[in-house]
DNA sequence: AGATACTTGTTCTTCAACAAGCATCTATGT
DNA sequence: ACATAGATGCTTGTTGAAGAACAAGTATCT
């Protein structure tokens, strides 16, 4: 009965190299969905799968167990999310960089917060004795703080930042800030205003950081 | 051949009310710690009512479902971290009580971080579809927000904290950092010193809140 | 025709949920 | 005081559903 799944009638004939690549990518970007919608726990291979267009099978087959789908998955969005850096402003340094990074964050555009929620959700897994994704998200984290902290040394070198000011706690400080404002703007009925946030922050990390504050404060967001 | 469980052989002869709290008590304290080391997937009911010192049956007997033990486990958490507010200084106000927020929060003995393990857990599966503790936990949030934004609004009328100030905002940064930070303190392999992360969290409150941050800056900690 | 991708059939385990029974406590009557 | 019946708490037996994991089959590509 079966033609190959998630294929238009006209058969575009792709390399088994295409086929495989486009599956797992089909697969991920489902498997990323329904956690985030559903969490881990709702989601299932089988489930995985249909939603990918593929069969109930292919997910497991595919990444042999559910934890190894939920560390593919890890991976996967980690580097979404370093592309995204990578590409939004490249240029920015030091403090700049770490303003840039906070309207990267909390500036994505997708109403659901596909990727935040899903990352998330992994993360919380993830500080559990059992957990298989453990490992992976440690050090996506440690990637994450390095690049913060690296801008940080940056900043202290050209000083736009306070000598005084320990680069890997406040790093660890600006993300765990991003992540708990998100986590809870993602509970039910939050009436958490992003842009008031946004503004807060952005005060926050120049008075906190800034070697001038008052050099920083009245300049203008940084124009995408 | 069972005597009642979780008593010592001399019977206390409690009564039934006694019987019941305690019973209750003990299976969300084992349901805690459980949550708080292998997750709520990985909490199974039977495994509650056992590591209480009960039967098997006790847990879903008493609570009727998992998810309606999940929903008695974080009022029951949040109720904990209430009173431990209470308890450690209710006399600070305004500034001084963000301050004090924060050494509680990061200051706790436990070594496991046995409740901020087990409510960061509930919260991520809180921001799932069909979490039936969202909106337990979207109360529990509001109620620590609006601990905090009082205190915000009582620094910034009694002048420690500067009129621009937003309230709101304010709190949910507060406790967004809080819970983000101890996320990541919580994954695999992390390093992070909450020392460092204190003295820096301190100094960031003050140089983003105060009024006059250098009057603040050099004061020592507030002795227990 | 052989290799690789994908699907369908099946098994086996786990666990929530409930029901029916046993233990402990309370109330009432003597 | 004591006995006893009814209520309340707790335990054990059982069922049914869900879903991961694997095996054997079919389609697509080289």
């Amino acid at each position: 009965m079966s033609v190959d799944s998630a294929l238009p009638p006209g058969a575009p004939r792709r390399t088994q190299i295409e086929r495989r690549t486009q599956a797992e990518a089909r697969l991920l970007a489902a498997a990323r969905d329904i956690v985030a919608r559903k969490g881990w726990v709702g989601m299932t291979l089988a489930e995985v799968g249909e939603a990918a267009g593929y069969s109930r099978g292919l997910a497991a087959h595919h990444f042999g167990s559910k934890p190894q789908l939920l560390r593919a998955l890890a991976s996967h969005i980690n580097e979404n999310f370093m592309r995204e850096l990578g590409g939004s402003a490249p240029t920015q340094e030091g403090l700049d960089a770490l303003l840039g990074f906070v309207d990267t964050y909390l500036g994505r555009s997708d109403a659901l917060w596909t990727n935040t929620r899903a990352l998330l959700l992994l993360m919380a897994e993830a500080i559990t004795d059992n957990s298989e994704t453990g490992e992976d998200l440690a050090l996506y984290n440690q990637s994450v703080l390095g690049f913060l902290a690296q801008h940080l040394h940056a900043g202290i070198a050209n000083g736009d930042i306070r000598q005084e000011v320990n680069p890997t706690s406040s790093a660890t400080l600006i993300v765990g800030a991003l992540r708990g404002v998100m986590l809870q703007k993602l509970l039910k009925n939050s009436a958490i205003d992003l842009m008031a946030i946004k503004k807060e922050m952005r005060s926050m990390l120049i008075r906190s950081f800034a070697a001038e504050p008052d050099k920083w404060l009245n300049k203008p967001l940084i124009a995408k």
